[in-house]
DNA sequence: CGCCGAAGGTTTGGCGGCAAACCAGTTGCC
DNA sequence: GGCAACTGGTTTGCCGCCAAACCTTCGGCG
């Protein structure tokens, strides 16, 4: 078994942070980790990660996007994308057609099959997301704004 | 050169994102992402990551502390931290022991260049979240109070 | 027309992280 | 006192991601 981060030693309730403990940078990181590992837990750990779900989720709303404008969308680099994309095709979960107008770029959509993962991934992530929203009650909006606000400005 | 993420194409403006827009977990993971690269960066790019920055930090604060209560504190299983520790011992900053009390358990701490390095990255720290500060306002308080309690409670 | 720089995609190399298996030492319990 | 469960640490294997180098195609411009 893999260590257990989030058992609450009583040993450990005394450990300093100094700065850290002020640090948005810091607690951005536990959050986004924590958040990360009971999305990737509860999504029937069959290996559907948030990469996975983010990207068809894209892929779905902009049918006929090319690899690299997905990239920006999701924030991944383009050498992420691209084996990505591979094993999603693999699965047979997305086509891939080179575009018509542009030898260069390759266009992708969901398949049949695609749609239907994604419908059920998108259970476990709207579940998860309202575990989050439970967690910020009222002040989401305001909260989910100054997200927006950190990876906007922080180019 | 690797992509870039951060350029606004006015292309991908029009790159809808469907429910991911206002879930919480994926702008978590856009503004962690962001904050991550531009520590790194700013921090003289000597390959100085957040990471070592957090344990050392750790380590100042509490001397003699061993790796899984390190590892515990920053959330990082114990098979990251040994070698990271051993890496930071193999540059001289930091010094590990057995512990005499417990043969099992190894003791850190900062020898005097790890202290001085760490005085030097506290520098580029402060500058980093002294920009994240400025990005939040008034509600940094309360944001990082709602990045506490997510990584709480999603246990 | 022909060239050159830019852009989309892939490949390769490296890094950081987790999980599981394992060893050594410790603790609890009968 | 001795065995079983637990704990700290390391090792190994894998995965996700980035950066850089490279190939192909596109597009502007002399």
């Amino acid at each position: 078994m893999a260590q257990d981060r989030s058992a609450a030693k009583p040993h450990d309730a005394e450990v300093r942070l100094g700065p850290l403990r002020n640090f948005i940078a810091f607690h951005l990181r536990l959050a986004q980790d924590a958040s990360f590992r009971s999305f990737a837990q509860n999504a029937g750990r069959r290996r559907w990660g948030p990469g996975n779900f983010a990207a068809m989720m894209v892929i779905r709303k902009n049918p006929g996007i090319i690899q690299v404008a997905l990239g920006r969308a999701i924030s991944r680099d383009k050498s992420t994308v691209t084996p990505l994309i591979q094993e999603l095709q693999r699965r047979g979960l997305v086509s891939r057609r080179r575009s018509t107008s542009d030898r260069r770029s390759i266009t992708l959509e969901l398949t049949r099959a695609g749609e239907a993962t994604l419908e059920d991934l998108l259970v476990h992530a709207r579940a998860h997301n309202r575990r989050l929203d439970a967690i910020l009650g009222k002040q989401k909006a305001v909260f989910l704004e100054q997200l927006r606000k950190i990876a906007d400005e922080l180019a």
